[in-house]
DNA sequence: ATAATGACATGTT
DNA sequence: TAACATGCCATTA
């Protein structure tokens, strides 16, 4: 594991149970917000245990592509079961349900204050 | 070292 | 709205 997939890890695992956050969301609290693509690539391969359905897209929709054995349609029923309501399309209001991190939280995870205060200002309220 | 590959995002049409 | 083009950057080959 790589220091990137290892804080990718890190964050993924702190989303609460019923709510998500985009791609683009975990980049930037890992400190690299352009790197959404790799997100993704990272939570493809992991191989250990993350509650990787609760990353979404930032418009709001499941955009797994699918490997050797989950869909989108699994994602779908994962969220389901935590009450967040996906529709049979993949979308979901994403308002309603996104994740955003405390800035005391941001913190802890040792962004730059200057950082911190772009990433607050990017996710809190709607985006 | 170089090029190709994406579970993405955003601005234009 | 939705399709398309372009930018991105960690990883692999």
């Amino acid at each position: 594991m790589t220091k990137f997939s290892q804080q990718v890890v890190y964050i993924v695992r702190q989303i609460p149970k019923g709510q998500v956050v985009s791609y683009s969301q975990v980049a930037a609290y890992v400190g690299l917000p352009r790197a959404a693509r790799q997100v993704g690539w990272t939570l493809r391969q992991a191989k250990v245990d993350l509650p990787w359905w609760r990353v979404i897209n930032n418009s709001g929709r499941v955009s797994i592509k699918g490997n050797w054995q989950y869909d989108a349609q699994s994602q779908r029923q994962r969220l389901l079961k935590e009450k967040v309501q996906v529709k049979p399309d993949l979308s979901l209001d994403i308002t309603k349900y996104r994740f955003v991190a405390s800035q005391e939280q941001l913190r802890k995870w040792g962004l730059p204050s200057q950082y911190r205060q772009m990433i607050w200002a990017k996710f809190k309220s709607g985006y």
